[in-house]
DNA sequence: GGACAATTTGGTAGCGCTACCATTTTCCGC
DNA sequence: GCGGAAAATGGTAGCGCTACCAAATTGTCC
């Protein structure tokens, strides 16, 4: 067995290692790494030089512990699968990816609970930005996003009570619009199918019933949901129940894409036509929407947008200015087509 | 302005203020958040308490920087949206949410290049595993995974020469049995519609044309690729383009589900009849290809357990037992479907 | 040309933790 | 009861970097 080196590091190289073969204090390195302005042409070039020939790369934990602020966005999201919260993390992730930020992602599987222990852990790194899903945060994660000391931003919806900065759209008034969409095309027994019922969700069924109520249409018999994690072979089985239960329905609102295409699927498998006899709304607007036969009326949310602004309004808030406008509605916007088109 | 405190780190508590309420030394407590069984019962409590009293978090940057090694697993993919990855990245979130390690996720966007750079940022980090999609990395990125001095799994393909450890399936192998079903089932002009075509795709196209070959079917026209990225939508336009090629198609093996959907969803809308007319295979089985109408024959891959398996083999190896298997291979598996039953 | 400010560089002292060793205490077996 | 090993505890010295301040150098104005 070799005795191990000296350094417990492992040899790598250090900033001093530069320092020395720049012929430059330490600091000075760390300076011309960091903010170059400050250092002056010459030596500038002769520390590069020493970091190339080196092959030095600063070692991001000794650079946290010393400035205790590590260059790290926490990104708390309930799920991974999700398209609607990959699209998110995509924008987030292509934000950053020329800075010098890592990112780290947090899977919350829906739980307040884990939500607490992740932000616990996040905390404990000094994140220099925190980015979370949601806004209905449990009273402890909320007073752990106030004391992290960074800033925050809440993502996907709007709301009254921003813990810092919000970045999102109006559930309640997608759920609205895609309802009205449907009266007005002259359905009346319209159904809403929902999975997961997380609280976006439960805020666009809000929004179906705000308008089915207003236009004295709402029948408790015609929401159905579940708990139960969404996808589509689950549309497709709850429209069938939806069905049972009201064989008069004529339209189903659906809580999201992979609802309606289970629901367009049975309708297919069955023999019911599309939009004769139901029509089909869904919300988020996959691609696959457009490209459905018939093709599916939806709510195109603006995900990518979401993550991208999102990181935006993070790095300015790192950089001293506070956006003046805190809380950003990115709206959406209804996707008319075949599949409501009576 | 008040003067800022003292203690440059922001006033949270530390292993000192803990070892100090608890009245034993520092390194004590050190070790009795670490290797609990080190410690006596008595102290242990008295420890507890006062960590639960100060509410006391480590530190993972000192953790990190004093024993030259972050509790951290780098996983790199090279796409977030994905489902494919998107369901190895559950599961090697889900395998790791009880484990102290952090995960440290990059998108390489299919991109060699890129991939070297975060293997550089990540490697910077000394984290305690590292987890790579695909077996085709460049000689620089190989480097930098050998010289990582940690456990490395490459994930989603098997290969003869791994890094360090593997898991996955041979997409050649995946390829040619989607390709040989089709044969089985009468079908002889049968087209391959590949988008991306990155090295996975290739493998299964080398899949295709080796049964197809066998069969004395192999025609080049037949094949249809593409570099852009895969969707629903490009799936529709790239079997517009393959029949106006090969009007005498009968039959598609699709790169993915995605495409195989845009290839049902352009035959619903050209009343071309599947599977009579034309027969579609897809690739990953995901849920919607057993609910499409006609449901869809695809090859069933095994994405989550490959994360499982691979953090698994991971944590394995960092406590001290390499398996003696160090190339997993998960196998697929033909879900045979109305889409292909003539 | 001299007083003063602005710019550029460097030294020191940690950040919070753990590796490494030293020391103390406990437990054996005979 | 005693030597020696094992178990339990502690002290010291960093890990690699940056905040903070001090010093040196340059520029500017009258």
């Amino acid at each position: 067995m070799i005795k191990p080196r000296s350094r417990r590091g492992g040899g790598r190289p250090t900033i001093s290692d530069v320092a020395r073969k720049a012929g430059v204090g330490a600091i000075t390195v760390s300076r011309a790494l960091r903010e170059p302005e400050r250092v002056s042409e010459e030596l500038r070039r002769q520390i590069q030089a020493a970091v190339d020939e080196l092959g030095y790369v600063p070692d991001p934990n000794a650079r946290a512990l010393a400035s205790a602020r590590a260059e790290v966005f926490g990104v708390l999201v309930p799920s991974l699968t999700n398209n609607v919260f990959a699209e998110v993390v995509r924008g987030i992730y292509d934000s950053l990816s020329d800075s010098p930020f890592r990112i780290q992602l947090g899977n919350t599987h829906y739980s307040g609970l884990e939500e607490e222990r992740l932000l616990q852990v996040f905390g404990s790194q000094r994140p220099a930005a925190l980015i979370v899903a949601g806004i209905d945060q449990t009273p402890v994660s909320r007073k752990l996003l106030e004391n992290a000391g960074c800033p925050v931003v809440q993502v996907m919806e709007t709301g009254p009570d921003p813990v810092d900065m919000m970045v999102g759209f109006s559930h309640l008034d997608g759920g609205r619009t895609a309802t009205e969409h449907l009266i007005e095309a002259g359905y009346c027994r319209i159904g809403f199918i929902g999975a997961r019922m997380d609280p976006r969700s439960q805020r666009r069924l809000a929004g179906y019933r705000a308008a089915m109520e207003a236009a004295g249409l709402f029948d408790p018999r015609l929401v159905t949901t579940t708990p139960v994690p969404s996808s589509v072979s689950l549309g497709r089985e709850m429209f069938r129940d939806a069905l049972a239960k009201v064989p008069t329905l004529d339209a189903v609102f659906c809580n999201n894409d992979d609802i309606a295409l289970g629901v367009l699927f049975e309708c297919h498998r069955t023999s019911i036509l599309v939009p004769k006899t139901i029509g089909i709304v869904g919300f988020n607007d996959l691609d696959m929407m457009q490209v459905a036969f018939p093709s599916i009326t939806s709510i195109r949310t603006h995900r990518y947008e979401i993550g991208r602004r999102a990181v935006a309004m993070a790095l300015a808030a790192i950089a001293g200015d506070r956006p003046e406008q805190r809380i950003v509605d990115l709206g959406f916007e209804l996707k008319r087509r075949e599949s409501t088109a009576r």
